[in-house]
Order: structure tokens, then sequence, then C-alpha cells
DNA sequence: ACTGTTCCTCTTTTT
DNA sequence: GAGGAACAGT
């Protein structure tokens, strides 16, 4: 073969072998070079920096692909733990449609707490567990521990039960078992909280139980104390990938860190600036010193965003930059300008609300800057989920269709609890919380005196409830109509029960029967309350839900750890959730009502926790501004009604922060008196009265226009009562009035219920009825 | 045992 | 303004 030819071959040799490279390996030629680094990057620790909109999940998804495409390990072999079954859900279908075939068996791919059940069950023994043990939900778990206040005799006035809820789950949150609390923390609560604590691991246990912290805890628990057992999934699980890393909490991290540390083979992807559950034990410091954990990690900033604007992600950045301890990205964005993001100031809350409403059935009619196809394309972000009422209230009265992302869940109403319970309690009889629960539901007349008697046997015995009230029927302690009606009651559980446990029946009958058979059913149709319906609804749902699923069983095990209800719907709607709920979303445009300070920034999260709460809060801030695509309208009201009182506030410090050049300020609508003048105004926003005042900013500059309006004169602190809401006064022309911001004053004139009130002090001003009272109502 | 009353706290965010 | 707990009345 001449030289020539050789080399020709050669070269088809690469040509080809590049050719097969690009056929076999599309997903690489889709990524940006910083995604493709990531994807590429194998062998040892990665951590991905993933910015707001650059393609995490598209890189994630390449990266499983790639692992598997180069044979570097099987589809079990990877475990990738996200944080919401969605967003497990979503990966899986991204890897195969990426893979153009369905991944078989990704088993390791799921939520932390559905690997971390996996892992429980198969060794349930080494943590003092049956493998069919249950996990408790919120209701239940709230149900012991007030049961364990009592006993313990300690005043539940100082020891809510949700308090010390939220106290073990912070402690398990760090990984602490009650004998590993340290003692500061401890002796912080007298040591009382550790003791409940304990009290209530025992009682889990005794139950055959777990609760949410514990699916990660135990297992953390489990792979410390047995070597062997960790060792082998150190061996199996070849490559790790955790998405949300900055979500983790120190029990999380412990898991991770004890699975990784062999072989450093774990790629984390995040973002710093989007870590918002600090609250519920997310510690930022996983992802801040993610180099410092794994020696000569990988880092890979992803920067560029494909999501908005320029004018967006402006302000976005300008807002997180008052953050301190980041580790930095610049993001940019080869999209076009578009929309300056829009601010705007109202009233109070209902006057937003309208506001929104009526831009957002503009936005459909009017030619704007950008199209919108649909409702499904707009979003209103809320910090707290009370702020939804106002909304809602509002889009019922015009019409506007809405679905709220993230509300009262399906399988948390009253309900589905309630069925569930019967469910669990015919599965298993020992279930003594859900014994609880329904024994006297539908009324049975088996009342507190009766219950009591029956923990009393159970307990003396050291025997199930179920068993404790058969006993006590035996041993004739109940009489009367609770007596028969208990009778029954257990019979019915007997059957029920020996009904599950056949493999070949129905359990969709079953189901309907049990509910039928209890009385549940019947107490929902007797009941006229409105609801009624609507529960006798979800109850069909619920039944027609368990199809889905081999039995009973497997059906709980879902529901405990999926509590998303996924309907399906076709009607383009306006979405309405909580800023949290939409992390990880987009939407081409966004509504973010609601930036006062004390509301967002909420009050609590400073008080609390200073300035980390405060710079979390700003992460929610730059998690809200950095959902939207093409328009993001912020807004504020100078009153909101709280605790059914009126409050009045300032906007929010954020609002300072929005970088001026990138905003519009918009003017409202004119349905109060000064917004004439403040339009005539508004043509001179830099007039050298603002600057004059040394503070210059958007937000400072809105407040000083409509000083009048938002009665900026005095300091927050009057948090107190203005008026009572309910009070829908009437007034007379020339009645001597009070208003708590301007004083005293003369009405002039009424339109409707707006006053036009000549203050003593303040001057001329357009006010609200309600917002002012009769002077001897003052207080 | 159940029902209705008042009074109390309370609201961030959730796997 | 709602949902829970404590109390009183049936």
């Amino acid at each position: 073969m001449s030289q020539n030819s050789k080399n020709m071959i050669e070269s088809s040799n690469k040509l080809s072998v590049r050719a097969m490279k690009a056929r076999s390996e599309p997903y690489l030629q889709e990524l940006n070079e910083a995604q493709r680094t990531a994807v590429e990057a194998l062998e040892g620790p990665v951590l991905m920096l993933a910015g707001a909109g650059t393609g995490k999940t598209k890189a994630l998804t390449a990266r499983i692909v790639h692992l598997l495409n180069t044979g570097s390990a099987r589809p079990n072999e990877i475990l990738a733990v996200t944080f919401t079954n969605k967003a497990a859900l979503e990966m899986k279908s991204r890897v195969a449609s990426t893979l153009g075939r369905p991944v078989e068996g990704m088993p390791w791919l799921g939520t932390f707490h559905s690997v971390c059940v996996k892992l429980l069950r198969r060794h349930a023994e080494l943590a003092h567990l049956k493998n069919n043990f249950t996990i408790l939900d919120t209701d239940d778990q709230l149900r012991l521990l007030k049961q364990l206040i009592k006993a313990a005799n300690v005043d539940d006035k100082r020891w809510p039960a949700r308090h010390l809820a939220s106290l073990i789950d912070g402690w398990k949150n760090r990984g602490w078992l009650p004998e590993s609390v340290p003692a500061s923390h401890a002796n912080a609560f007298d040591n009382i909280g550790t003791e409940l604590y304990s009290q209530y691991q025992q009682r889990l246990r005794e139950f055959n139980a777990v609760d949410f912290g514990d699916l990660i805890l135990l297992v953390v628990e489990l792979f410390q104390k047995n070597a062997e057992i960790l060792s082998k999934y150190q061996k199996w699980f070849k490559y790790i990938l955790v998405d949300e890393y900055q979500d983790t909490n120190v029990a999380q991290y412990l898991w991770l860190r004890l699975l990784a540390q062999n072989h450093k083979n774990i790629c984390c992807v995040g973002d710093d600036d989007q870590s918002i559950y600090g609250w519920r034990g997310a510690e930022v410091g996983n992802i801040l010193r993610f180099d410092k954990d794994f020696i000569d990690a990988k880092i890979v900033r992803l920067e560029q965003n494909y999501r908005s604007t320029p004018h967006i992600l402006a302000a976005a950045s300008a807002v997180i930059s008052g953050n301190k301890d980041r580790l930095g990205k610049n993001l940019w964005t080869k999209n076009e300008d578009g929309e300056k993001v829009r601010l705007i100031g109202h009233w109070d809350g209902e006057e937003e609300a309208r506001w929104i409403g009526d831009e957002i059935e503009s936005v459909q009619l009017e030619n704007r800057n950008y199209t919108i196809d649909g409702l499904d394309e707009i979003a209103i972000l809320v910090r707290a989920s009370h702020q939804m009422r106002a909304f809602e209230d509002r889009f019922l009265t015009i019409g506007l269709p809405y679905r709220v992302i993230g509300g009262p869940r399906f399988y948390e109403r009253m309900e589905i609890r309630d069925a569930m319970a019967y469910f669990r309690l015919g599965l298993s009889l020992s279930d003594d919380l859900a014994f609880e629960r329904i024994v006297n539901t539908p009324k049975r007349g088996i009342g507190a005196k009766a219950q009591q008697k029956i923990q009393q046997v159970a307990r003396d015995n050291r025997i199930s409830l179920v068993r404790g009230a058969r006993l006590l029927l035996d041993e004739k302690g109940l009489s009367g109509k609770a007596g028969i009606q208990l009778d029954l009651f257990l019979k019915n559980l007997d059957r029920w029960n020996s009904f599950i446990l056949q493999k070949n029946i129905n359990h969709v009958e079953l189901a309907g029967q049990i509910l039928d058979e209890s009385g549940y059913t019947e107490m929902w149709q007797n009941d006229k309350t409105p609801e009624a319906a609507g529960r006798l609804e979800n109850l069909k749902e619920l039944v027609k839900a368990l199809e889905d699923f081999e039995n009973l069983q497997g059906f709980l095990e879902h529901v405990s750890l999926i509590m998303e209800n996924e309907s399906e719907e076709f009607e383009q709607k306006v979405s309405l959730m909580t800023l949290h709920a939409a992390k990880g979303l987009e939407f081409p445009v966004v509504f973010l009502p609601g930036w006062e300070d004390g509301l967002f920034p909420s009050q609590r999260s400073m008080d609390e926790s200073g300035v980390v709460g405060l710079e979390e809060e700003r992460r929610l801030a730059y998690v809200g501004i950095t959902r939207s695509e093409q328009a993001c309208y912020i807004s504020f009201a100078g009153n909101r009604r709280v605790f059914g009182q009126w409050q009045s506030s300032m906007p929010s410090r954020f609002i300072d922060e929005l970088p001026e050049q990138h905003v519009d300020i918009l003017t409202p609508s004119g349905l109060y008196g000064g917004a004439s003048d403040f339009e005539a105004n508004n043509s001179t926003l830099d007039n050298e009265a603002f600057q004059a005042d040394g503070y210059d900013s958007p937000g400072w500059r809105r407040l000083q226009k409509n000083k009048n309006q938002y009665a900026l004169s005095q300091p927050i602190e009057s948090k107190g009562i203005i008026i009572d809401s309910t009070s829908n006064q009437i007034y007379e022309v020339s009645e001597r009035v009070f208003h708590q911001k301007f004083g005293y004053g003369t009405v002039l004139d009424i339109e409707g219920d707006k006053l036009h009130i000549e203050f003593e002090k303040a001057g001329s001003k357009r006010v609200v009825s309600k917002f002012v009272c009769r002077p001897e109502d003052v207080f």
C-alpha cells in the first residue's frame, strides 16, 4: 500500500470516526462550550454552577446520556438525585428523548426521599424497622407529638406541637439523632425538646413508622454503622449526580459524601444565588465549600442565559449583587433587548389585584413588543400564599381563568386523609394513628371518654389500639351504643383486612366498598355544607387513582412520597403560585406583586435570621425576576389587609436595588386622588428635587412622588390597628374624621367610597373611606 | 357525646 | 378572617 493511500485510509478512518461520533453524540453538539465541558468531565468531582436559565437540566441529562453512551456506567449504576418528583420525572423523560429510546431502569434516578425509602426498605432491620414501615404525614406527626406533649405534662402553650415538630425536623436535617443533639442546643430548650424528640423516635419505632426527616437520617446512620453495606453502595453507584445542590441540608450532604468519598465521581449542579430553602435546613455552605470537600474539583460556570431579555437579566443581577458570600457569576444573553422591568405602586392590595387583572386582559388584546399565545404564559408569583386570595377574588369576579400551583394538595385534604386512614388501617391493623383518626369518623358515638379507655387498655397490655379495643369489649368495658358501634367497626376492620390480604381481590372495588360500608361516603352524602359535593368528587377521584396501582400498599407508598396532584388541564389559565413553587419554572410574562418591606422581604425571615435571612429573601427576589422571559412587572401596595386588619407599609427595599436604567415606572390607573398629579410629573423624574435628597433610586423616587398618597412622612412603626375592616362607615360632608397617618380632617366631598378630606396638618387628600374613622372611634 | 359559642393565635416558604 | 382549643349548654 502506498504512503498516499495509507494516508487516505487513515484520514478516512478519522473522518468516519468523527462521523460516527457526530452521529452517536448529537447531544454534545447542542451544548455550548461550558455545558460541554461539564458534560464531558466524567471522572472526579465536578461542580456545575448553573445560573438561572442557563440550560442546567439540558447539561445534566446530556451528562447522564454521555455516561451511558460511553459505556462508563450501566443505567442502574448511576445515582441521580433531585428534590422534587417533578424534576426527577423531567430528567427521566429528557434522558429518554435524548437517548432516542426509553431508559430501561434507572432505578436510582429519583428524589432524595424516594431513593432513601428504597435503601431503607432493603435494610430496614438494621434500622430497627420492618420493611413495610409506613411514612408519616405531617398530620399524623402532629397528632403524635400532641399526645407526647400532653403525656409529658409539658405546658402546651409553651410547647405547641408545631414548634416541636419544626425543632425536631431541624435537628434531623442537621443529621442529629436525639442523643447526638449538641448539649448547647438541647440546653436552649431545657432539654425538654430532646427528651420529647427521643420519645417521639421511640413511638415511631413502635408504630413501625418513619417521618420525612428520618428517611435521610436513618440511612446516614445505617451507612455509618455498617461499613460493609456502605462500601457495597460506594462501589455500586459508579457515578453520582445531584440536582439543586444548594438546597441540600447537612443530612443529605453527609449522605452524599459517604457515598462519593471513594471514587469521588460526583457531579453537583446548583446555583448559590437560588438557595431559598435555608428555613428548612438547606445549607448554602454545602455548595460554597464544594471545592474544599472535594479536592481538585472541577468548577464549571454556565453563564449564558437563554431565557430572559437583557433588561430582566440586568435587573436580577443588580438585585442579587447586594448579597455577600457569592461564588459569583456573570449572566449574559444573546436575546434581544425587549421590555424593561415594570414597576408600579398601588394604594392597596385589592387595587393591585385589579390592576394586574386589567393588565393581563389588555396584554392579551393589545399588541405589545412581545406576543402572548395564551394565559398559560402568564404567572403571578407571591411571597406568601395568603397573598393569593386577593387575586383569586378578583379573577373570579372578572372571570379570568387561573390555576393555583402548589396550593392545598389533593392528598392533604381532609376527606382524602380520612379515606387513606381507612385503607391504612385495613392494610395494617396496628396502624394506631390511622385508628385514632377514623374510629369516630363518621360519628359512631365513640367519644373522648371511650377512646381514652381504649388507649388505656392498649397501653397497659402493650398492644395496638385495635386489639386494645377488642380486649376492652371482651372485658365488657364499654357499654351501650358506643360498645355496639365499636364492635361493628372492629368486625368491619377484620373483614376488610382479610379481603386486602387476599391477593386476587380487586383493590379498587374493595376501596369503594370500605368507604361505603364504613359509612364514610354516606357521611358526606348527608352533609349539606357546600363543600360536601366536592369532597365526594375527590373521593371518587381517589378511588379512580387506585386503578394505576397493583394494590393498596403500592398506592399508599406512592402517596406518601408524591404529594403533588398533577391533574391535566387543557384550558389556558394564569398561574398563581409562591416564589418558592416557581423555582425551576419560566414564563413569558411574570407579575411580582407585594414588594413591601415586611411582606417581601418577610419580617419574620429578617427577625429570625437577620442578614442571613435578608439575603435569602434577596435570592428569592432574584429567583422571581429570573422566571420571566419577556416581561416582568413588579408592584407594591401602600396598604394591605393582614390578619383582617389594615396595615400600611413601605415599598420593599429590593425595589431600591433595581437599576434605574432597566426599569420603567408605570403610572397607576388613577383610581384615587393625586394620580393625575403624578402623571403630570412623571416626565420630570430626574428633576433635581429628587437628587437633592442625596438618595437616589427608582423606588425612592417613586416614594417621593407619592408622598401624599402613601403617607410616607411617618415611619412604619404604626403597624397597629387602623380601623376595623368590617366597619363600612358612611360619612357626611363636613364631618370631622380621623386618619391614622394624616390625622384629623374634615370631609369636603364624597365620591362613592372615596372621600375628599381637608386634613388639618396634611392638607387636602383623597382617601378610601375605610381608612378613616370618626374621632370618637380613635383608640 | 355532640354542638355551638367565644376567644385565641396566627401566616413564609415544603420534600 | 380562619381554624383550633376551651368551655358551656343540650
